[in-house]
DNA sequence: ATTATCTATAGATCTATAGATAATGC
DNA sequence: ATTATCTATAGATCTATAGATAATGC
């Protein structure tokens, strides 16, 4: 958690002591803004946190707003979590593995580190930081479509978006309350729990 | 938006012109919290929105911390949404019924402003802030509970509790994205629809 | 006398810049 | 010469307090 290097003497360090400072300083900035908030953040603790003087950071990013840009692209592409369905797979099964790999995809650090910043600053509509939602979102609308064309699930439930909207919002809320950059296990569990049953759930509602 | 009251002059103001200062104080700092969080407001600019000078905030709290707790406070105590199912109604009926019940619950310029001091701040799971949601949970639950022992919906779809959470958090889940403090009124009306699907379906999935 | 406001200001902290310093690579 | 760091500092802003001022209610 701590600084990460100790303090320097004046000039520019040997090679040895001198690391990838512009993306320590990115982490360090992700992580603080996904903790703090931007208002809540100074360049002086982000700097502190790799252990160097606040004025570096002005060689390496136009300031504190650019910074925090940076870190947010950091943070952004987060990888389109994509579960092929096969062509026989029954439709709960594909529903909890689905869930399962969401749930994997954003149970990690710099996941959470993303929830955290999307959730302050009001950026939750941010739309590199809602990608993954809307890219999974519009995936589980085709395969929905497939199987309601296919006849493999209740037509009556509702549209494919709906049916989209109903399984995903409940695995995207776990996600804000339980696997944020704060989360303790005791939280992070509850996620895997109530998405997990989620799942299940759902997939026994599209048969019969 | 801008000074409700002029500025004033040295001296204690004439009846006439002192109204409320202290609700006025609680009104402006919870609007301001919820917009830019707890680091991002300064007690400048809460005097400034109410028309008076910072240091009228000192004589009635002891602080800034002081005041975003009372702003909490008066954020925290939501209504409890209780919808009373009638002893033959519909299970899906009354599922429409309660996700609509929320719905009104959650979006007025008050609820919005909650949902938005839960975002930031690292205060998605302050108690008074969640009371609502909690007690909503368990509410449902119970009525899930009477509906199974009585045979009126599906029986193997999950635990009450489950159901609960299936049902509930998309409806929270739409709040946080669409029912904040700046949403938009194109954003109200995609959480009006989205919520207004998910329940039915949630209500057909309910039977047979 | 008490209350509710104001002005002025102290002291802390914040972002950002200027200029010094030392290692690097030509 | 260039690069990567440092120290020192300017100037803005923030929280909080002290003391002045004028209306209120006894």
């Amino acid at each position: 958690m701590s600084t990460s290097r100790n303090r320097r003497r004046p000039g520019r360090p040997p090679r040895t002591e001198s690391g990838d400072t512009k993306a320590a300083l990115l982490e360090a900035a992700l992580r603080l803004f996904a903790r703090h908030g931007y208002a809540g953040t100074s360049i002086r603790a982000i700097a502190r946190e790799v252990g160097l003087s606040e004025s570096v950071l002005y060689a390496h990013f136009d300031g504190k707003r650019d910074l925090y840009e940076a870190a947010m692209a950091l943070a952004g592409p987060q990888v389109a979590v994509t579960v092929a369905a096969g062509p026989d797979e029954d439709p709960a099964a594909f529903v909890r593995r689905f869930a399962a790999a969401m749930l994997a995809a954003w149970d990690t650090p710099r996941a959470r580190e993303t929830a955290s910043l999307a959730a302050r600053d009001g950026l939750m509509h941010d739309e590199a930081l809602n990608a993954a939602v809307e890219g999974a979102l519009a995936y589980l609308s085709d395969v929905f479509a497939g199987w309601i064309a296919a006849g493999r699930i209740r037509t009556d439930l509702g549209s494919p978006d709906d049916l989209a909207y109903s399984l995903l919002s409940p695995i995207a809320h776990a996600r804000m309350l339980w696997l944020h950059a704060e989360a303790t296990e005791e939280q992070r569990e509850r996620a895997r729990t109530r998405v997990t049953a989620h799942a299940a759930l759902f997939g026994r509602a599209l048969l019969s």
